[in-house]
DNA sequence: ATCAAATTCAAACAGGCGTTTAAAATAGCG
DNA sequence: CGCTATTTTAAACGCCTGTTTGAATTTGAT
């Protein structure tokens, strides 16, 4: 194993869990049994280790998600909302096998980039992988065709909201659930909770 | 104006614009204009000022929304959904008199405290305020029976979730919203927009 | 006015931060 | 092997963090 994803391995799991601003470099290379100095002579800076740690998980993710919207975009059919949220399920599961806990490893990211160093994660993806989010459009405006681009970038931002709020804190919203209702639930079990949540979100009248 | 408030009031418009670990003692003294010692001296350490600030704006929120929940669930004809959701908006909104960009400033501190300093907010809000937790999930129980318990706590997470993400970056979103669409909005538009949303969300049919 | 209590203040504390340095170790090629 | 380029290492850098100290000041009641 590298040094470089021996970093990464260890930067990803702490980032996660206590978010950037809250994750020190001495506590990556720590976990990752690596020299403090070694961060800079690889990455540069803290700032450039982000980006690379999300950037290993949108490699991986975005031709998938993309290829999966690309064919509702591109099939005769009308697809429903369901449709096109159960879209990411397939990809986002994948990153399962990409890297154990993947999923919620990389959703968890995304949420605390969302809320983290003030939205230049958001910034990095809608830049870097304009694609994914034309595509994702585009598909739920066939599946909803009345719904206004106002409208839709309102509802689609909720969407984001739910998933990567729910997801940042999932660890602990599946042990509460797990102490409560005495079930055991897991990332996959999440996603198929909250897909008809947002789908109805989503499809919701139109207000006036 | 006392210390104490002075303390209170920069410390919430830094913590709410960039986070509780991203916001230092000295910024917060250096805007209130007062000593760097006084925040120790008033409140002991950084995590009381915290809970100092989140409780400034419970102690306001938290009476006004549990008796507009009571009213729900006193009343005698069953509410929908969205009278369930539409009760937040007069308490929330009374936050605006209560003090300037009261309502985004709180809802912002709220989505911090969720993901900022793993979840101690969270324990602090479920804690020290239950009363409005229990009326509402009882309010939405009235609202939607045949949703069951474990349901209803994931989908209320999620609705949570959707609810302090966007506000979190409510100011982000308006910005956008406004180039975009070349249409003022404010935080009552944002409310009033996610509103039927969430609602349709809870009210998803169940999943099988 | 007096005296004690409450508050403010400048200064320093110990410790953590991201980053840099220059020497030591390792690797790869002729 | 010998030599160069890459990588690893320990140590230090300057800066910022939350907190504490003890003296100066202000306050409020007698």
């Amino acid at each position: 194993m590298s040094t470089k994803n021996k970093i990464l391995d260890a930067a990803e799991v702490l980032f996660a869990d206590k978010g950037f601003n809250g994750t020190s470099l001495r506590e990556i290379t720590s976990l990752g049994e690596v020299n403090l100095a070694a961060v800079n002579y690889h990455f540069g800076s803290k700032k450039e280790l982000i980006k690379a740690v999300m950037s290993r998980y949108m490699n991986e993710l975005s031709p998938r998600l993309e290829s999966a919207l690309a064919a509702l975009c591109q099939d005769d059919v009308q697809p429903t909302l369901n449709d096109v949220f159960s879209a990411f399920i397939g990809p986002l599961l994948h990153l399962n096998e990409f890297k154990e806990n993947g999923t919620s490893t990389f959703l968890q990211l995304l949420g605390r980039g969302y809320t983290d160093s003030q939205g230049f994660l958001r910034w990095f993806l809608t830049t870097q992988y304009p694609d994914v989010f034309a595509h994702f459009t585009q598909a739920v405006h066939k599946a909803y065709p009345e719904l206004s681009a106002e409208e839709m970038f309102w509802r689609l931002h909720f969407t984001m909201g739910t998933i990567v709020f729910t997801m940042s804190s999932s660890d602990a919203l599946i042990d509460i659930a797990h102490s409560d209702f005495e079930r055991e639930v897991d990332i996959a079990g999440v996603i198929k909770q909250v897909i008809p949540y947002v789908a109805a979100g989503v499809a919701a009248p139109i207000a006036f």
